[in-house]
DNA sequence: AACGATCCCTGTTGGC
DNA sequence: TGCCAACAGGGATCGT
């Protein structure tokens, strides 16, 4: 599942290839691949002899600056990933964009459960966009103890659940979420609002510790759900995962069995000695 | 308002 | 061996 880090990692490979450059021509391919209300041909038709400027990223979402002031949004959901492509050469199944540059270029966006999506907004539509919905990014702008204390103060909701939410914090998804709790020794059941300054503390500075490794490492590449680098890599982040996906298995700092539960429809993984 | 459940989607997996 | 239900999850939406 792309997090921030996997991300950041698309980010970083696609700027590479996209900053400066004019877009030739864009086919998008799958209906439900473009959103906010425009069609296929719509999108196509506003990104068409645009440059772009710069390639950010929010929390989970890419963000192309054109020449003209529009905003390229693109999210990969749980399983799109952007790979850049010669000309002519073979398209990978799910294929629902492209994006031809006036290099020759292509960069392609691969979806199969299409909960990605490329949309384009004014410069001046942020608000009301799904950018406006993000709280600050979890790497470049992570909030401070007291703030996100403030955040949880009265929640009734666990940890796990808020940290889900790209309301307060944007960027973690399940493993990361599952992996920060870990180090922080914060059970993620949890009820956030029952935290105090110091498991918080240790929670900030395991979400930089976890994101930090997941990106020095290119990304977690899981078995089954092909997440790949823009040049057709796997990340190497998997073994540096501790409990998400080991259920079972047992725990790397004190050897008792990961446990499994499910928290608002997401598996979640812990140890049921180190977080208490 | 806060919170949990449900839905979207399809490749993979496990049970019978 | 073959079939099919269950499972995976980011985020929007809905009911309580």
């Amino acid at each position: 599942m792309p997090e921030l880090p996997e991300v950041e990692i698309t980010r970083r490979h696609l700027a590479v290839a996209l900053e400066g450059r004019r877009i030739e021509r864009v086919v998008i391919g799958h209906p439900r691949t473009s959103r906010l209300n425009a069609s296929p041909e719509e999108v196509a038709a506003r990104l068409q002899a645009r440059s772009v400027i710069s390639l950010d990223r929010h929390g989970k979402l890419l963000l192309g600056n054109l020449d003209d002031g529009q905003i390229v949004l693109a999210h990969l959901g749980m399983s799109g990933r952007f790979r850049i492509s010669p000309p002519g050469s073979p398209f990978d199944p799910h294929t629902h964009a492209v994006i031809t540059l006036d290099d020759g270029a292509e960069v392609r966006f691969v979806d199969p459960r299409t909960f990605g999506f490329v949309a384009v907004i004014d410069g001046d539509e942020v608000e009301g966009s799904p950018l406006s919905r993000l709280g600050p990014d979890a790497w470049e702008r992570p909030p401070t103890v007291a703030d996100l204390q403030r955040q949880l103060a009265g929640r009734s909701a666990s940890i796990k659940a808020l940290l889900l939410d790209q309301r307060h914090i944007a960027g973690l998804g399940n493993i990361y979420s599952d992996e920060a709790l870990f180090h922080a020794r914060v059970r993620p059941t949890r009820p956030a609002g029952r935290l105090g300054p110091v498991p918080i503390g240790r929670l900030l500075t395991a979400i930089r510790e976890v994101l930090g490794a997941a990106i020095e490492s290119g990304g977690t590449t899981l078995d089954d759900l092909a997440y790949l680098l823009p040049d057709g890599q796997a990340g190497d982040n998997l073994p540096n995962l501790a409990v998400y996906g080991r259920e079972g298995l047992p725990c790397p700092a004190c050897g008792t069995p990961v446990s499994r539960v499910v928290i608002r429809a997401r598996s979640t993984h812990f140890c049921r000695r180190c977080q208490r």
